[in-house]
DNA sequence: ACCTGAACACCGTTCAAGT
DNA sequence: ACCTGAACACCGTTCAAGT
C-alpha cells in the first residue's frame, strides 16, 4: 500500500510550502500553503490541527540547529566566546529565518520557551551555565531573559541588518557579562 | 452648529474606546471600537483611513508622556541615572499599555521610530547624548537601537513582570555603558 | 483512512441611503 | 458634511462527498 507514504509525502510538502511562504513578505495564506504544497485545505487540517500548530511545527524544525551549536560551541570555546558565536549564529539564522519567528506567535513561542524551558531554553542553560561556573558571565539571567533580549533581531529590518546587528549584539553580551 | 463638536466628540470617543479594548486579552476588533464608542462602522473609518492610522494616533498619545519625562530626567539627574529611570518608566508604561504596544504593527512602529526619529527618537537622543558626552554610555549606539532591544517588553507575561523586567532593564542599562 | 474543495464564520473595509 | 449599518471581500476553519 502505497498510501501511507502519500500521508508523509504530504506532510513534508505542506511544510515545505509553509517554509517558503512564510520566508516572502506579507503575511502566511494557509490558502497558499495548501496551493503549493498541492493538497486540498482538509488536507492541512488534518496534518495541523490549525495555524498554530503548522507555525509550531515549522519552528521546532528550524531551532534544531541553533540546540546542536550550542553543545559544540561550548566544547570547543571558552564561554563568553562561545555565546558571542551561538548569537552571531542565532542572529544569521533569526536573518533569513526571520519570517517564521515573526510568525510565530506569542502563545507559541511562550509554550515552547518555557515549558521545560524546551530545547532552545536547555542549549541556553548550558551556554549561561558554562559563564557563570567560570566567573565570566552574570549568574543571575536564565534562559527565558536572552530569549526575550534576543527579540530584538525579529524587528530589524533587512536594510540596517549589517550595520545595527552586530553592534546590538555587542551590546546584549556586554550587558551578559559580570 | 453643534455638529462640528460632534465630530471632535466621535474622534475622542473611538479613541478611547479603542484604549480600552486594546488592554483586554485578545485581538482588537474594529467592529467592537465602533460599537462602544456608539459609532456606526463607516465613522470610524471617517476618522481613521484603516486600522494601522487608529493605532498610530492612539501610540502617538500614548508616548508623549514618556517624550516629556526625557526632558525632566536629563536636568535633574545625572546621565546614567536619568536613563536608569527613563527604562523604568518605560517598562511601567509597557506594563499598563502593553497592549497597545503589541497591537502596533511593525510597519508602523518602524515608521514611527525611523522618520526623523520620532518624537521617542528625540527623546533618546537627548538621554543618549547626556551619558556619552558625560564619557559614561557607549557613543555608538542610536535611538534605534534601545528601541529594538526594548521590545523584549512586549513579550513579558504579566505573572513574570516583576521578577524579570527589572534585571533585563539592568542587563540592558549594564550593555549601555561604556 | 485519507483527500478534496465548496461552504461557513469572522472581521476589516466600503458604500448606498439617511439626517 | 457627517453618520449609519448592511453588504462585500478575504481568509481561517469545517464538513459533506469522493476515492
Amino acid at each position: 500500500m502505497a498510501e501511507r507514504s502519500d500521508v508523509t509525502r504530504n506532510r513534508a510538502a505542506i511544510l515545505d510550502a509553509a517554509r517558503a511562504l512564510v520566508a516572502e513578505p506579507g503575511e502566511l495564506r494557509l490558502s497558499a500553503v495548501a496551493k503549493r504544497a498541492g493538497v486540498g485545505q482538509g488536507t492541512l487540517y488534518r496534518h495541523f490541527a490549525d495555524r498554530d500548530e503548522l507555525l509550531r511545527a515549522l519552528y521546532e524544525q528550524e531551532i534544531d540547529t541553533l540546540v546542536a551549536l550550542a553543545a559544540t560551541l561550548i566544547e570547543e570555546h571558552e564561554p563568553t566566546e562561545a555565546l558571542r558565536r551561538w548569537f552571531a549564529q542565532l542572529a544569521a539564522y533569526a536573518r533569513v529565518k526571520g519570517g517564521v519567528i515573526a510568525a510565530v506567535e506569542d502563545s507559541v513561542w511562550a509554550d515552547l520557551s518555557t515549558r521545560t524551558h524546551g530545547k532552545l531554553g536547555q542549549a541556553l542553560t548550558g551556554l549561561l551555565g558554562a559563564g557563570s561556573a567560570a566567573g565570566v558571565l552574570r549568574d543571575d539571567v536564565d534562559p527565558r531573559d536572552v530569549i526575550l533580549l534576543s527579540w530584538f533581531l525579529a524587528h530589524v529590518e533587512a536594510e540596517e541588518w549589517e550595520v545595527r546587528v552586530p553592534r546590538l549584539l555587542d551590546v546584549l553580551l556586554a550587558g551578559l557579562l559580570r
